[in-house]
DNA sequence: TCAAAAGTGTTATGAGTACACCCATGG
DNA sequence: CCATGGGTGTACTCATAACACTTTTGA
């Protein structure tokens, strides 16, 4: 078959931004550019898009390159497209998100990478237009997670609640009444109550729970209302 | 500056997918495709994105190209990239959607292209994935609708709660409490009532509203309500 | 005068919130 | 034995939804 003529051809290239949790702070992963231009400068994890894969392969197989997992929420936040936001060649890029457990992260680090965890608030400076794609995954992920309980990923598979709420505070950079809280994650019955306690963080300990995956599959597209006045925090 | 070596360029394309009411119902506008492969047959507004222009800057054109309009509201969907989602030659194609107001339309349209518009749910099979973008800018429309002022775009200047409600009946494919509904619209207080009546649906007649733009733009981030049970209705 | 649509008023329910209070336990 | 965080109980408020009723006017 014979190609359309007399248009311009570009790169298509994946960047991902990388969020995790570490039970006190929200953190993204970040990579030192290893080619130029912009060597060595912080960076999100990206690369080309090849010509037998799609968007999504793509960003799948460069999330498994850098963190050896699999399976990983990743979701598609935008196509950026700005013809020189890539000074060396026009570039367009579709930026994911991703949100993973940082403790299974922390077990299968390849060192390929020069890649480190900064604290969402204290990010270095990044290159092109990275610096606007993490402040619209950053809104976009409080805008999800203020009706669909998406923040389930960052967790391991077990957590307690007052681990998930300060998540969640995290989050929208505000404090919520423990017990109203609880209560409402509870009413969801998304969570299966495990027999053990959590006694790290507290003298009474705090009791761990499970997701139930089957509901959380279900009911996934559901509204949830787990933050009070989502309309203001999101403004 | 040199470029980057080893990696395959592709096609850049935008498609737009489409949306006008008449009154009764939601309309898709759609053309018939100018070029092989699957010439004449019916397919989303779409084009190439030129070398110096933005996604942004390419919707725009095409979208003027065809209906002669500007500052219609547009906005990025997702991006399509399947390998061979165009046996021609491989295109990743970004999807936008619109939302004009179809009697503004008819005055200006251009008659360069075979369009038409078709009833939503009586829209003939589509070339490529297009059918894939429509399914997913018809789920995205009304998962914003249902918390954003969105659906004011698809309507004239001036309109009646009537007409309203009829329009999120139309993109919810249910019925509403006229009296409820009514009142919720209004106490959002960005409706401005108007001294004339629309004495053509009714015998009472009904009074006519404008937008308060002001308001519009100021609130179009909070959360609305104009629906009930949304967490039901977008399942 | 009556049918049909527009619009107002009234009430019950239930989710959301605020907050007093009890529980468990390590130091 | 008490400070600390985990967790339950309760009452108030307000948005929502259901629905009876009035208004307007063309045919």
């Amino acid at each position: 078959m014979t190609k359309y003529s007399g248009q311009t051809r570009v790169l298509s290239a994946i960047d991902c931004i990388i969020f995790g949790f570490d039970g006190f702070d929200i953190k993204l992963l970040l990579i030192q550019r290893g080619i130029e231009p912009e060597k060595n400068k912080w960076s999100l994890m990206g690369g080309f898009v090849k010509s037998e894969e799609s968007l999504e392969q793509a960003a799948d197989r460069i999330l498994q390159q850098l963190t050896g997992l699999n399976g990983v929420y990743l979701e598609q936040l935008q196509t950026f497209s700005d013809p020189h936001r890539d000074p060396m060649e026009r570039t367009i890029s579709t930026a994911y998100f991703a949100l993973i457990d940082i403790h299974q992260y922390e077990k299968q680090l390849s060192h390929d990478y020069h890649a480190e965890w900064f604290l969402l608030e204290e990010r270095p400076k990044l290159i092109f237009d990275h610096e606007d794609m993490v402040k619209l995954a950053q809104k976009k992920l409080r805008y999800k997670a203020a009706l669909h309980p998406i923040l389930f990923e960052l967790l391991p598979q077990k957590f307690t609640i007052p681990q998930l709420q300060t998540l969640y505070e995290k989050i929208y950079d505000t404090k919520f009444d423990n017990r109203n809280f609880s209560r409402k994650v509870l009413s969801t019955q998304l969570l299966i109550k495990q027999k053990e306690k959590d006694k790290l963080n507290s003298k009474k300990g705090a009791f761990y729970y499970k997701l139930n995956k089957k509901k959380y599959r279900a009911n996934f597209q559901a509204f949830l209302n787990f933050i009070p006045n989502p309309d203001k925090l999101l403004m």
